[in-house]
DNA sequence: ACCTATTTGTCCGTATGTATG
DNA sequence: CCATACATACGGACAAATAGG
């Protein structure tokens, strides 16, 4: 994989980072499942800081992307955006219902009402 | 405006933040056009650092609850996407499962799962 | 048109916590 | 138990946009 970031650019060094690997994923010069050279390792090559590549990936982690764990590392996504349609639809309305507060019993009573 | 945090929480500072602002806006007990106090101030007054009310901050505008300026501050959002898109997202997430034959009870279960 | 203060945006550095293997 | 690597938080610095005099 190749990354290159310009200093001098006016678009930020992170969002570069996380274009450039989004890029690769989509068109597959990044397979699923393979693992993203570690935030450290990838600032100290390319002569940033950790954050600013963290902060790319977390980008990505929110795009789905990139999966992210603890001791592990940066792994591209089984199939970004190949979900199984209902899965996905539920996560995002659970999440969406978090977010904005509303409940548990109230997120069912809302898909009971609507279910009929 | 109100807002408490609890370091000793196990949910981040950044989020406890967001989601205390974000309910505030919710329930218009801020409204829009409001403005809210600067990173630094609030920060300082929660003896919490800039970088992370910044960051609470930014999430809510990535979730169109909020407008960041330079130079202006972090305004409340004219129309915040409130219950609207979490009944869309109920109504798309009820007709996938219909049309796939998945019962009501299984389509909460799912729900119940994601919830936790 | 100019200058200054304000305020977010980004980046760097450091420290500590925590899940993974 | 130990090394790895992301997660969060703090602190400091400078840049850039905005507003006001």
């Amino acid at each position: 994989m190749l990354i290159r970031v310009d200093p001098a650019s006016e678009t930020p060094l992170f969002e570069q980072l996380a274009t450039s690997i989004r890029s690769s994923v989509i068109d597959r010069s990044l397979a699923a499942g393979e693992r993203l050279p570690t935030a450290r390792a990838l600032a100290e090559s390319l002569g940033i800081n950790m954050h600013t590549v963290l902060r790319a990936y977390q980008e990505l982690r929110d795009e789905g992307f990139i999966e992210l764990r603890r001791g592990r590392g940066a792994i591209v996504s089984a199939s970004p955006h190949s979900y199984d349609s209902l899965a996905a639809g539920v996560a995002a309305v659970v999440a969406d219902a978090r977010s904005n507060n509303v409940s548990l019993a109230a997120l069912t009573a809302l898909i009971r009402e609507e279910y009929q």
